[in-house]
DNA sequence: AGCATTTTGTACTTGCTAATACAATCTTGT
DNA sequence: ACAAGATTGTATTAGCAAGTACAAAATGCT
């Protein structure tokens, strides 16, 4: 997928950095107050930018929205690269652990970084649903390229279909991110996953290999 | 809970019919292109009142937005109450083929009447999402009751945790809302119930009882 | 019927926010 | 150094949406 189509692409070092500063900023703010909750001047003044600079690198606020999304997905296939990509049990155990510790921070406040962007443009702007939807797919995808290293190492059962086991977690993820941000209580989203990992290990693994 | 507090409670039968379907309307706006996303004159032009009626019965759109919350978990629990309050296998294979098959109308536009409204207002009001919250636990607590009684009359193991499980449940639900909602694709809302329910089966029943 | 209360119609005000215009300044390559 | 282009500052515009004011009409009660 080629990266968002800028207004004006930053050619020098110092427009890169203005760029990504607002993206950044907007980012922030777009997952706590929401996109109709974030206005472009409270951006501006969190990134320490002006009006024409907004306007120099972005098309507009959609424009700006887009920008976000990418960067969100980026940040998450990032973070998730950077742990052995999900092909053991102790990677999924610290996954596990590492996503309820980082969304039990501020008090389970703010919720998921896409999730709150797809629930909010979902049914407003058909282009950035598509943008979130292939985002997603690309999380999902890693879950599944994941499961299926574990299914060929014989960590799963032959029976054992990674792509339907992506699903279940990415749901349960979604679901229990909100949930937890609604209540401001963990245990959703512990109970979410530790239902979805262990179904994982149920339906997965061999009977003489369940702990 | 009591019932929302209106600016002008309505007295005669047409002044009820007015607060109704206003609240109608802007709740179907509202699922439909979010909170921020419909404005007044929409909401009166769509329920044919005029700007006087509501703030006639509205304090303004916080208080309305308030009234379309309590109105959205009446109709969850209304329709809930109608399948047996789900305890038996049989009522919640109903409830998960009709629930697929509501949100897959309109190409599973929508997403899910609350999970909604709680990602776009939890960290936006604070009263919104107390509302929310408790909401939330209501419709968990009628899938923890269905569960209870279930295990009572020993459809569930002694080791089964009713309370557990209706978190589970509700959480694949709204994780399953969401993605099917961004991927318009009734699939994702699919297996997540299906992986939720099969975890009912799996960790509540007796082996020999398992199909 | 007649009066008090409820309900409704119309016009206006206020504030915010995305978007624009235009000029000034900084950076880079030669 | 010096153009050419990239970057930034300031002021303004235009439109929308929430909320208000006040009067008219309908309704219910005795």
């Amino acid at each position: 997928m080629a990266a968002y189509s800028a207004d004006n692409a930053p050619t020098t070092r110092k427009g890169r950095a203005t760029r990504e500063r607002i993206i950044e900023v907007a980012a922030r703010l777009m997952q706590d107050r929401g996109v109709s909750g974030t206005t472009l001047e409270e951006v501006e003044a969190a990134a320490a930018v002006g009006r024409s600079q907004m306007y120099h690198y972005f098309a507009g606020k959609d424009d700006l929205v887009g920008a976000v999304i990418d960067h969100q997905i980026r940040g998450i296939l990032a973070s998730q690269a950077s742990r052995d990509g999900l092909s053991s049990w102790r990677a999924w155990e610290e996954w596990r652990d590492h996503t309820v510790e980082h969304s039990s921070k501020d008090n389970c406040a703010g919720g998921c970084p896409l999730g709150s962007l797809a629930s909010e443009l979902a049914e407003i702007s058909e282009e950035a649903r598509g943008r979130l939807s292939a985002s997603f797919l690309q999380w999902e995808e890693s879950f599944h390229e994941g499961l299926s290293t574990m299914k060929s190492q014989g960590l799963l059962s032959d029976s054992a279909d990674p792509a339907r086991l992506a699903i279940g977690i990415m749901t349960s993820l979604e679901g229990g991110l909100l949930m937890s941000q609604t209540h401001r209580d963990r245990k959703y989203l512990e109970i979410a996953l530790d239902g979805a990992l262990g179904h994982v290990r149920a339906v997965g693994a061999p009977p003489h290999q369940l702990s």
